[in-house]
DNA sequence: GACATATTCAACCATCCGGTTGACGATCGC
DNA sequence: GCGATCGTCAACCGGATGGTTGAATATGTC
C-alpha cells in the first residue's frame, strides 16, 4: 500500500460516511442498522461500507447471516497523526471541537436523516 | 456553509494537494513556485490551489503579477478536532509521527516528483 | 425442501475529478 | 507601446464516484 492517506481522507469526505463511523463509535453494527437511517437504498450503504474498508477505517465480520460493523481507529490516527505533522495545533481545544461536533450533528441530520 | 468538512477532506485526499501544503507550510510561495516540483501543467496546479482555497486550507493574494499562496490552518485545524471527537487518540504520538511523515514524503516523491 | 432475511453483485446512469491544451487577461521591464 | 511573464479560463477527455434497480448468494427458520 503506497499512499495509505488518500484513501482515508476520501472516505472522510462524505458527511453519509462520516456518520456512520459516529454511529459505529457508539457500538459494533449490522449493515442492516447502518443503513435504517438513512435514506438511500441498503446497496448504496453496502458501498460506503466497502469505501471505509477499503480505507481500513472499518472491518466487517460475518456472523451467522449477519454482518457486524466495528471501527477500526488506527486508519483515522495515521490521518489525524499526519494533521499534527502540521504543529501548532493544540492538541484539543475543547470549545472548537463542541462547535464543531455541534455542527457535524446538524450538517449529518439536514442531509441525511430527513 | 454547511458542511465545512467534506471540501476539507477531499481536498487533503489528493497527494499533490497534501505536498503542496507541506511546501506551504515552510513559507508562503507564488503560484509558479509551488508548480516547480511537480511534472504537471501550471494549470493543473492552479486547479488544485483552487480546490485548497475553496477549502479555506489556504488563501491567495495577488502582489503585483505574482499571486501568493498562504496556509490558513484554520481550516485545517477544524478537520483535525472533528478527528479528536473519535477521542482515544493519544495527542501526538511522535513514533507514528515520524513514521507516517516518512511515508508521506516517500510517497510524494514517488507519484508526484519524479 | 421451502421460504424469508441479510448482504452483495452487476449493470447502468449522471455527475465529479484530475489532467491536458490553447486562448486570454494582467502586469512588469524596456 | 511591446514583448515577456504570471496566472486563470474554457473546452475537452478518460476514469472515478454516488446513486439506482434487479438478480444472485448465504444463512437461518419452519
Amino acid at each position: 500500500m503506497s499512499d495509505p492517506l488518500s484513501p482515508i481522507f476520501a472516505a472522510l469526505a462524505d458527511p453519509t460516511r462520516r456518520a456512520i463511523l459516529s454511529m459505529l463509535l457508539e457500538d459494533d453494527m449490522a449493515v442492516t442498522d447502518v443503513a435504517e437511517p438513512f435514506q438511500m437504498s441498503l446497496a448504496a450503504i453496502s458501498k460506503h461500507l466497502q469505501v471505509l474498508a477499503d480505507a481500513g477505517l472499518i472491518s466487517r465480520e460475518r456472523r451467522g447471516r449477519v454482518i457486524w460493523c466495528k471501527l477500526e481507529p488506527d486508519a483515522l490516527k495515521a490521518a489525524s497523526v499526519w494533521m499534527q505533522g502540521f504543529g501548532q495545533f493544540e492538541p484539543v481545544d475543547l470549545d472548537a471541537l463542541e462547535r464543531f461536533l455541534e455542527t457535524e450533528l446538524r450538517d449529518d441530520s439536514d442531509e441525511d436523516v430527513p
